[in-house]
DNA sequence: CCATGTGAATGCGTTCACAGCC
DNA sequence: GGCTGTGAACGCATTCACATGG
């Protein structure tokens, strides 16, 4: 089977997400009412998850007479995308940014509803003022900045969301990597150099800002929702 | 003159940021190491910013001989992209999160001196609840929700940023529309459905976690950085 | 008819290779 | 030699059109 191009891994993700809240069948076209995504763009990168075969459908490899079944698709992408193995993360900084993703609604997309079989667990937060630490109160554990390095080390953490002021940035993505992290989402506005096999996804404001601007310009006749989370 | 690609938009949006830090020339193969991206890629985006013209290089539209002049070059993207106005914009919903871009580091990215031109105004902030509108100290102009409608069109606002909780998201979102705002940055874990017309960005961070983990995982030999922000 | 599934054709962004100038 | 600039070749994702089956 031929690799999955990468514009249809983003787009099955996403309807991944979408069909994690379905119990009915949803069919092709009902997925483009949803999403503006062509049907037929759908059923080819859903065709890409069946190990190419025959020509001409056999009907539904993920459901019945009718549409993909949810419970039958889902776990296909989750496996082909390799989500399906649970990955610890931890918090960085816990201003007010930081904080808001220990407790607060936006981590609501955390809950394991909406993330089943336990996508992501979120296994610490760290933050270079100990006060905080222990003001804070958050069913995360919490600890001091120094001990990061033990911490990601020891409970297998993978991934970092950084929310550390920007002059610190770099210094605490370096400590995460050494202690093996392997990938940071990076909200400081400040790029990072770090060794290539670290994925690294920043969000900075400014650019989102200027994305958002870009397409409410006259010189577009091209779709409205953009890329990071249609529907 | 053909439309600039949507995806070399992006890389010049990105290029544009980098050189705004710069006052000496920067060539194309010193772009290359600060992106990642081929020389040839950025001299192709360039060359789609001089309507199209003789073959062979006349030497330097954006330079004398050598690289290209951030002062010359930076103007010409910005315009090209529709930046060189400049945009009001509000958050709405100021917990943890939105009150993060009122004063925080993190809008340290919308200093004068990183956005020239007053590229984004921050015009206002937007909570329902009038005890946190009163406590919050901010230099930005802070309302009680009910007056989003009066005060997005009195003063042009034209952007949100929107920090409310999921539940409360979508009254959020058809309020401003109905003011106005002809943009949003969502950070609530919920689609918006809105009329076309509106452009919507969505920062969902468990997605953003899924598209670091699909990255991590073994099947690829790609890019490391993703978009969003590379350098 | 409706649906999915998929090879083949299309189209567009990237890459190449070379022209022109310092 | 260095560099920018750009038409033309390439390759890959999208789109088409049709096969298959309820």
């Amino acid at each position: 089977m031929t690799l999955i191009p990468e514009p249809a891994r983003v787009r099955l993700l996403h309807l991944m997400r979408i069909m994690e809240k379905f119990d009915q069948p949803l069919s092709s076209s009902r997925i483009e009412e949803l999403t503006g995504w062509p049907s037929h763009t759908i059923r080819k990168d859903v065709s890409y998850l069946s190990g190419e075969g025959e020509t001409g459908g056999t009907h539904g490899h993920f459901g019945g007479n009718f549409g993909y079944e949810p419970h039958l698709l889902v776990p296909v992408i989750r496996s082909a995308l390799g989500l399906d193995k649970e990955r610890k993360f931890c918090v960085v900084g816990l201003g007010r940014l930081g904080s808001a993703f220990l407790n607060e609604e936006i981590s609501g997309s955390l809950e394991p509803e909406l993330s089943p079989g336990g996508e992501f667990e979120l296994a610490a937060g760290f933050d270079k003022n100990v006060n905080r630490v222990e003001i804070l109160k958050s069913t995360v554990p919490l600890y001091p900045a120094y001990k990061i390095g033990e911490v990601v080390s020891r409970f297998g953490i993978e991934i970092a969301i950084l929310c550390v002021p920007a002059a610190e940035v770099q210094a605490s993505a370096e400590k995460l990597v050494a202690a093996g992290i392997r990938g940071i989402l990076n909200f400081a506005p400040v790029p990072l150099r770090l060794p290539p096999e670290i994925v690294v996804r920043n969000v900075f404001i400014l650019d989102e800002l200027r994305e958002l601007a870009i397409h409410m310009s006259p010189p577009s006749r091209e779709r409205k929702e953009i890329q990071g989370g249609t529907l």
